[in-house]
DNA sequence: TCAAATTAGGACCGACTGGTCCTATGACAG
DNA sequence: CTGTCATAGGACCAGTCGGTCCTAATTTGA
């Protein structure tokens, strides 16, 4: 893949994640990645929503790779993984210092409702997300109670974690999230079956 | 106030709500409120900003008299108050069948990094709503545990609730917010004092 | 009755939208 | 040497954006 296309997708992605995708205009893109002009643009990109939908697969990948990962170390403790990476998802949204959302929340808001192709892909994303807290709470059966409900409580974390980055960004606190990011591992400790014993990072603050 | 005042402020809230607010030009609120022109739109609002501050500002009315009210019932239980709340806040969302999310966490998405003005307003939407939610609980509190923080909880439910919404929309499930909505209220059971009874209307299912 | 407010409707504005097309370089691989 | 791709850059398009201005008919309240 040549290096002006993703010079070209990086651009694109900040200017997005500060204001959406239809607040962002080609002509922003191309000023913020230093192209020569429309035509050089297009080179790359068939449209505008094209360009939209390989931001949103990198986005992806790169929570993937940054903060998905923690889930699957195989050296650590399933539950104890799954705080570290509630610890991650706080520590990722520190960067930007509690501004600028979730990429797939923004995005979901914005477009879910307005064009198909976008909700089907966001949806894509927040499965592959689901499905692999689902695996985590599928290899931590043993410690958790006989009624847990994987699908259900994997929702309610992302829910929670989108819910929080949201206030979080409206609030301009990054408290916020640090509250509800310890009260989601509170929740989940609430699921975890007597007399095993669960240790964190950073748990129950 | 005006008849054609509020019948323009309806028909932005609908649209806004299903479209955002960037993306609702002025020419389709005048559409859909069927006025002659511009000018007489512009004869009601000095601009399209002050028209989405006035929509926010209805769609947190209503959302106060529909749902909020609830938390004040005087002859009801606060905790089942609350559970009656979040009952509400699922059948408000079944209104639109999962589609169109929350109108304050719509905007917040699009509008709180870019927009100061909206920013702000959203803010203040959401402190007024965790008050409201503050206050059931400070009336509860001899049923609540010693050490429960009633600004990170009533935080949380509010995060919960606008993350549960924002999937429901994007997933077309009404059953991923019904199921988020009773693990809240489980979260909530978790901060009443062991020995308090607890019912609900539909709680734990 | 007289004035103010409301309704109606059209012309117009500069700025911007996503997108196309065309020409003319340089770089590099066969 | 030749053709393909990347770079560069400008002209242009039809449509939309928020917003202003102007004229005129109709309604309403004092």
């Amino acid at each position: 893949m040549s290096d002006r296309r993703t010079q070209i997708l990086d651009a694109a992605a900040t200017l997005i994640s500060e204001r959406g995708f239809t607040s962002t205009s080609v002509d922003d893109v191309i000023k913020g990645a230093k192209l020569s002009g429309k035509s050089h643009f297009y080179h790359y990109f068939k449209s505008k929503e094209e360009l939209g939908y390989e931001v949103l697969n990198r986005q992806f990948e790169r929570f993937a790779e940054r903060g998905l990962a923690i889930l699957r170390e195989p050296m650590i403790d399933p539950l104890e993984r799954l705080n570290l990476f509630i610890d991650a998802v706080v520590a990722l949204q520190s960067e930007s210092g509690g501004r600028r959302g979730s990429p797939f929340g923004n995005l979901a808001a914005e477009l879910a409702d307005a064009h198909e192709g976008f909700r089907v892909r966001i949806e894509a994303v927040f499965e592959r997300w689901a499905s692999q807290i689902r695996s985590l709470l599928w290899e931590a059966r043993p410690q958790l109670h006989d009624d847990v409900d994987a699908v259900r409580l994997s929702r309610f974390i992302i829910a929670a974690l989108e819910g929080a980055v949201l206030m979080t960004r409206v609030k301009r606190d990054l408290s916020v999230l640090e509250g509800i990011a310890a009260d989601l591992k509170r929740f989940i400790t609430m699921h975890v079956r007597d007399g095993v014993v669960m240790q964190s990072s950073r748990n129950l603050e």
